[in-house]
DNA sequence: AGCACGCCGACT
DNA sequence: GTCGGCGTGCTC
């Protein structure tokens, strides 16, 4: 006798985060089921929120009254038993409510909209039913829509009980409906009504001639007008007299509406077949099993993902494959559509809400087998998984920063374990995580050393930019670098720059006292923006005139300093003003499909020189490139953080890979100040062992990851002070039931320790085991509840991909 | 989150 | 004296 529903309650907070009971109302006795959205009455004001079913049972431990579930929102359980336990897994490891791991998983259109809606009581003053409710019997409130004086008498008028709010959910969630018309006779009946119809009924007569025709279709009600004319009061005539059937189909919104030609499998090089076989002896055997797919640019990846997917499907599974959002090409989805076709949903963030439901609910009903996406797609609610593919699995932006800060890896590798189904993390330049688990065996490493076609890899040169500096003026340019993209051009083939701008930016500084111009909100020199002649501050926005005299010094030469892409490109039309140059950074990529454009552009040599910061690095394959040039390769090794030489590292070893993919060979240049530094070295060589070894062996000696787990619990107030007492009350706490071996990093004020005027403070806890650290933070989230509410926010980011 | 309750300052 | 400021506790 299940009549009490365990609901969690659309309310992030501490308090709320575990499930309230509430009673079954018979009339939803047969409906309601684990895994629906509900409608509740929650506090004293009844205010109704949306709620998710997590359990069903006869009692609850709860003394009070309980309340009845007002509505359904469901027909059938949008989250199943492995999604809703992955939400529990998702709060349990991040340290974010259950409500959030929820909201997560579900499409956006799933997520509640709540309206405030205000009524009028009889005691209402005529001279505010005039003001407000003359035209309409209740309004609907919003803050943001009405002034402030008329924001503070509604309220007035609600604390004396003149009007009253409630609260409405809306259900954003509206697949898109179409209207058909069915025939819903015979042909002989159709012609008997006919001779009933009376003579100037032009209309219904041209109608059921239609229908009689014996090539008539079920067609849209929009299409039958426009095509026919026929007006929507005969169909409603026709409908009365039972000749047609109104229905309102489901229909997709189909974002990539091109059809795409068919592709065959490829044959495979003898490595490649090693990996499709392990992996597919897996998906043979259901049984999970973590790979690490290693190959250098061009190795042919993606061919093992396209068979090892098809094994899966060909035995009756589904298939996930991950990639990052800025991999998310045409290009790549066509690839994977040439050989799954309609079978393939995809999901990424240039869709409207929407239009991820649709996407969403073919994959929910299994018309949609294979599903593409970014980081967010990990949580598709696909059944009875037989693949999880992870392409760039060291990609910084398989993590969320914000909370639930999950990683899309972990999500994966949980998946593949509740499916029994093999997971494969696939890259060039492993995450040293990955590569470590992969030495340790937990992992099975599968290598593709070779480049298919027997391309070379290109050359690297490194240019010491100090003995430029040294011999020449200032440029961006080292004479080596100008030299090759001169002889590039006149050979009529195509240059990549890439302007590392990871941690730098353009700022004015005074050459006489040093000032830099800063952000008066946030703790970061303001960048100068040409386009808009203003500088701008790329955390908050804040926008100011660029100075011309020095604030402080009043000196007159207060100059740009450093290197901005639209800097670099007036240098460049400068010294070769017959290059076509293309600019490509987040402003000239920030309007939605801009970022395809330019490289379609680019791949039709409508430019012969491809500038851009590091978005130009992934997934791009231009035959026709044969220089790559870096321009600045250590801007991202000052950054102080541990990961720094990974992601240097990472970064040019992946933009050496876009030089000759084709029969043209490659060449890169790198020019830095830092020679010597052993990522600059290692990249120059493509030598990714050797950098991991001995990456190691110094993540080793100072204990970081991946020899120690590291957990990052930041602070952040109005006041500086308040920021930091905060942290140091905390880090007392946890030293104080730490165990020997962990190691406590700071506090420290952040590196950008001012953001949007709060500030920022945090403290890094590097542990090997700690089993208790847990619920010891979750003992701190609970405690900083109480001080949340002056002001004093606590953030918890376990594995935090920098510690910045 | 949002609401009520409760305790202190400045007004009709 | 009351109106209303926001600090605190609670919501099945």
């Amino acid at each position: 006798m299940a009549q009490i529903a365990k609901v969690i309650v659309d309310v992030p907070t501490m308090q709320t985060n575990n499930p309230y009971s509430y009673l079954i109302p018979p009339a939803l006795a047969n409906q309601i089921q684990i895994g629906m959205r509900v409608v509740v009455s929650f506090g004293r004001g009844s205010r109704k929120v949306q709620g998710m079913v997590v359990g069903i049972d006869n009692e609850s431990s709860f003394e009070g009254q309980l309340k009845e579930i007002d509505a359904v929102m469901d027909l059938q359980p949008v989250l199943n038993p492995e999604l809703l336990s992955l939400a529990n897994y998702l709060a349990e490891s991040t340290f974010a409510f259950t409500i959030s791991a929820i909201q997560t998983i579900l499409p956006n259109s799933l997520k509640a909209k709540y309206e405030k809606v205000l009524t009028p009581t009889d005691t209402i003053e005529e001279a505010a039913r005039q003001k407000y409710f003359a035209t309409q019997p209740d309004m609907i409130f919003d803050e943001n829509k009405l002034s402030t004086e008329d924001v503070s008498e509604l309220l007035r008028l609600r604390r004396t009980n003149q009007i009253s709010i409630s609260y409405v959910v809306q259900d954003r969630a509206k697949a898109k409906t179409q209207v058909v018309i069915e025939r819903a006779m015979t042909t002989s009946q159709l012609e008997a009504s006919l001779a009933e119809v009376r003579k100037g009924a032009v209309q219904q007569k041209k109608l059921l001639q239609l229908l009689m025709d014996a090539n008539f279709q079920t067609i849209s009600q929009p299409a039958l007008i426009e095509s026919t004319g026929i007006s929507n009061a005969t169909l409603k005539t026709a409908e009365e007299k039972g000749w047609i059937v109104r229905r309102r189909i489901e229909v997709r919104r189909d974002p990539f509406k091109r059809e795409v030609a068919a592709t065959r499998p490829l044959p495979l090089q003898a490595e490649q077949q090693t990996a499709v076989t392990a992996i597919s002896e897996q998906i043979e055997q259901d049984r999970y099993q973590a790979f690490l797919l290693e190959g250098v640019t061009g190795s042919g990846k993606t061919e093992v993902y396209l068979q090892t997917m098809a094994k899966a499907i060909e035995k009756g599974k589904t298939a996930l494959m991950l990639v990052p959002e800025i991999s998310l090409t045409p290009q790549m989805v066509n690839r994977v559509k040439g050989r799954f076709g309609h079978e393939v949903a995809v999901l990424h963030s240039g869709l409207s809400d929407g239009e991820k439901y649709d996407e969403w609910r073919r994959i929910e009903r299994g018309e949609a087998r294979v599903v593409v996406g970014a980081r967010s797609a990990v949580f598709a609610p696909l059944e009875n998984i037989g693949i999880i593919i992870m392409d760039e699995e060291h990609e910084s932006s398989y993590k969320q920063d914000e909370s639930p800060r999950y990683h899309a890896r972990d999500v994966a590798l949980w998946r593949g374990r509740y499916h029994q189904a093999p997971v494969v993390l696939g890259s060039a330049t492993p995450s040293l995580e990955t590569r470590a688990r992969a030495e340790k065996g937990l992992y099975t490493r599968l290598v593709l050393p070779h480049r298919i076609n027997h391309q070379s890899l290109p050359e690297v040169s490194v240019v010491d930019m100090k003995d430029e500096i040294r011999n020449h003026k200032e440029s961006n340019f080292s004479s080596q670098l100008l030299a090759s993209i001169k002889e590039k051009l006149q050979r009529k083939e195509q240059v990549v720059l890439m302007l590392n701008r990871r941690g730098y930016s353009s700022f004015v500084m005074c050459r006489d006292c040093g000032f830099v111009l800063m952000c008066p909100n946030c703790d970061i020199s303001l960048t100068l923006h040409m386009d808009s002649h203003s500088m701008k501050c790329h955390y908050c926005g804040h926008e100011e005139a660029i100075p011309t005299i020095c604030p402080n010094c009043q000196s007159r030469k207060i100059r740009y300093y450093g290197t901005g892409t639209q800097k670099v490109e007036a240098e460049l039309k400068d010294i070769l003003p017959e290059a076509r140059v293309l600019r490509m950074d987040v402003d000239t990529t920030r309007r939605k499909g801009a970022h395809e454009k330019l490289l379609q552009a680019f791949g039709q040599h409508e430019a012969d020189i491809l500038l851009g910061t590091q978005m130009i690095a992934k997934g791009l394959d231009f035959p026709n490139v044969t220089l790559v040039g870096v321009l600045n390769a250590d801007t991202s090794l000052g950054i102080p953080d541990f990961r720094s030489s990974e992601r240097t590292f990472q970064l040019l070893t992946q933009v050496s890979g876009r030089a000759g993919r084709a029969e043209k060979k490659g060449q890169v240049i790198i020019q830095t100040f830092n020679p010597e530094h052993y990522a600059i070295q290692l990249a120059k060589t493509q030598n990714y062992e050797q950098f991991f070894a001995y990456e190691m062996k110094l993540r080793h000696e100072s204990n970081y990851p991946p020899y120690y787990y590291a957990i990052q619990i930041t602070t952040s107030a109005a006041t500086e002070a308040d920021a930091a007492k905060g942290i140091f009350k905390i880090a007392k706490q946890i030293r104080e039931h730490l165990s020997a071996q962990s190691i406590v990093l700071g506090p420290t004020p952040q590196t950008i320790s001012k953001i949007k005027k709060r500030y920022y403070y945090q403290l890094i806890v590097k542990y090997k085991k700690e089993p208790a650290l847990g619920n010891l933070l979750e003992k701190v989230l609970q405690e900083s509840q109480k001080t949340g509410r002056t002001g004093l926010q606590v953030s918890i980011n376990p594995n935090p991909v920098s510690f910045m």
